[in-house]
DNA sequence: CTAAAAACGAACAATATCGAACATTGCCCA
DNA sequence: TGGGCAATGTTCGATATTGTTCGTTTTTAG
């Protein structure tokens, strides 16, 4: 690791590619440096090397984690604050994965009084910040990608509770209202959350109706609310009134 | 904690990098000064240090807990070092409480095929770095002072799995043999832990004798072997032979 | 298809950074 | 007052990174 590599790593996902000589001017070093640093972060797999410079890898796997966070973070603490605003003091509740779950938890810290359980360690973490709240842990498989916990294991530990609340994030929404994910040992974990919790709320962006991921773990039909940042499709907005899903639009 | 310590957190958190000669400048100490601030933050897993400067740790969690003692560090590693070659490769074990666990955690990163369930943020975020490593969360409870997944329902969870060793941890070890913990609910855990290993060991340096906690959560004649860095008392030596317990003191 | 230009990697020299050891300073407390 | 202790400064050999050069490969322009 180096100085730089962090930055291009930053820059790459910005621009989508970074070149050589740009890199260069930009450190002020020589290219043969810049060179050295792209073959290094290609050779831990966070970037693929191309004639001239560099690009975010190619593949399956999710968006890395760092990235996911950046986007649309304005929307998100709008969607965030309202979600929040929707779960009383006192309250109990379960948090799945998900930055956007992990931008409500930031807007529950001014909540006293909660128990929360949750699968996401970085939720465990803000959360825990705020002493008034009884933070647990969803014991099960460490998911590095974004430090969370799935298993079958995680999914029997959440049905050993009955919570008021649940908030769920998701990778991708389909159209057809598919919750989606890129690990199906997330599939239990979140359809555990949801039946064993007495409301559920799915906080989402629309950004996340243009993503794909291929593991089904809900149906939007089967939760309670639905918080997003924009109007959603037709589909949704039919699928919502059907299902009895009250929709929450924050800008 | 050194005054210059927080700030340069909080630089390295604002910029994302801080270089060594920027902030020998920023405060008009020379670079070696700036060096060890950086390695003892380094040290406690607040930043990562690069070639020229520190950067963020890339680690996914990253629970803050109380200024660690680094109190008898060098004994510390080398009893981790002992233990971690007690565990060969392709192993199951699990890791309980204790900074010293902790350590034993670093010690394992080198080995392959693991795969370790630990009630421990910090090991989890340990051994995180090594995709080599299935890395279990055992759910429950989270005490904020140490990171650590307490109560009842991390016991149960503990007792669903059957691994072949335990590395076990303790506030305070009395000199009748009884681990000791502040908090009740830790006992439970440990005891599974205990009884869910076929091999347990615990790691515990002789100043843990000159401590004392409340509540007993097991007896060192329930283990298999004890880790320690010097000869222990004449009573613990006398337990470990009646009771079976390999004894390896490293220094 | 060919030739020029750009990009590339290997090798080596130049430079910067590092950590260990020891010297110095400043502060606390007897 | 002065001895102990922790933090800092200094020096220096070891190590890591960077710059430079040059022959090779890839891309681009015609």
């Amino acid at each position: 690791m180096n100085l730089r590599h962090q930055e291009i790593l930053n820059l790459t996902r910005q621009q989508g590619k970074v070149g050589v000589t740009e890199l260069a001017l930009h450190f002020d070093v020589t290219e043969q440096t810049i060179r050295r640093d792209l073959n290094a972060l290609t050779e831990a797999g966070q970037l693929a090397r191309v004639h001239g410079g560099a690009i975010i890898p190619s593949g399956v796997i999710n968006l890395r984690y760092e990235d996911r966070q950046a986007l649309a973070q304005a929307e998100k603490e709008a969607m965030a604050e309202a979600c929040a605003r929707l779960i009383p003091e006192g309250a109990s509740l379960f948090m799945n994965i998900g930055t956007t779950t992990e931008t409500v938890a930031r807007a529950l810290l001014s909540h006293r009084d909660l128990m929360v359980i949750t699968n996401n360690l970085n939720v465990a973490n803000i959360l825990a910040e705020n002493a008034g709240i009884e933070v647990v842990v969803a014991g099960g498989i460490l998911r590095r990608s974004d430090a969370a916990l799935v298993g079958e294991v995680t999914a029997e530990f959440v049905q050993r509770f009955k919570l008021d609340y649940a908030v769920v994030g998701a990778a991708a929404v389909d159209l057809d209202g598919s919750l989606l994910d890129y690990d199906y040992r997330e599939v239990r974990v979140t359809q555990a959350i949801i039946q064993n919790a007495r409301s559920s709320i799915l906080v989402a962006d629309t950004g996340k109706f243009r993503r794909a991921a291929p593991v089904r773990i809900a149906s939007l039909a089967e939760l309670d609310v639905f918080v997003t940042d924009r109007t959603p499709p037709k589909t949704i907005r039919k699928l919502c009134k059907t299902a009895g899903v009250s929709l929450v639009v924050t800008s």
